[in-house]
DNA sequence: CGTGAAAGCGAAGCGCT
DNA sequence: AGCGCTTCGCTTTCACG
């Protein structure tokens, strides 16, 4: 993991369908030597794959809304049971076992506020062991899917 | 927008470098319509761009967590110049304006709790008009990149 | 809008330094 | 490890149904 690694990271984690010989006389590097290293990082595991941006609200998913779920007991069992049925739900789009007051947070999104209503519904009916349910809507998202910081110094 | 419009920006948001000969005949589809509905969907905006997806871990970035802001006042321009702001910070993935008691909720990663710490101090003193600051850990990510769902019935 | 084939280009692999 | 060349395969485009 090098200044060039780095290089090659933060250039494909903006736009990862530039050409290889283009990324490389960017970052000071010859065609080839530019490609192994990006297989390199492919093996390693640091790209995890490649992924097309959609845009979330041409596909008519115009709500984007945290909830933080309290559970009603923090045992093991309860816990995975719970994991287990939001791997199921496709409109969370994320789920983080937390710190604080409540337990977990999620990411979900929704056509609009019927929608939502449904899915809450959903969420409330089966997903086990769920004591409370806070949503919090966004209203206007001000900075998104900015890619991680990668920074020289380590 | 149909079934196989559909069927192309799920296969994308999965794995954006399969060849598109593969994708085709999977979705039932030759390659150069496959092709063509492909550049139809990036100039409709529809697909955003394409990135790699990086293991935050293997940055050497192991917390992220979600901070709740709560600001001073809620006049435009306070407004604007926390978001404004917000912007320079590159541990900041992602700045939502919400509904609820707080009125902005963040995305940051940081390398470790040391971190976390200099980035927390850093946002009180430079982000304008912050009244509080609610810090939520997380503390394993039981969901994470899944895409947007998108569904056959509109 | 779908198909099939042809051409242009980038990615992948090689020997060398 | 880096470089340059060659090969191969995919993307892209075309003429046509």
């Amino acid at each position: 993991m090098d200044i060039f690694d780095r290089r090659i990271l933060r250039a494909l984690q903006k736009d990862s369908q530039r050409p290889i010989a283009e990324l490389a006389r960017d970052i000071g590097l010859s065609t080839s030597a530019c490609h192994r290293r990006i297989k390199l990082l492919e093996e390693n595991g640091l790209i995890r794959g490649y992924a097309a941006q959609i845009d979330r609200t041409a596909l008519g998913l115009k709500l984007q809304v945290f909830v933080e779920i309290t559970l009603s007991s923090q045992a093991r069992e309860v816990l995975e049971a719970f994991e287990t049925a939001v791997t199921r739900f496709d409109d969370i789009l994320e789920c983080h076992l937390t710190s604080g007051h409540a337990d977990y947070i999620l990411r979900v999104v929704a056509r609009d506020m019927n929608d939502y209503a449904d899915i809450h519904r959903e969420c409330l009916s089966r997903l086990p062991n769920v004591a409370s349910m806070q949503t919090i809507f966004t209203l206007r998202p001000v900075q998104q899917w900015r890619g991680y910081p990668i920074r020289d110094a380590d």
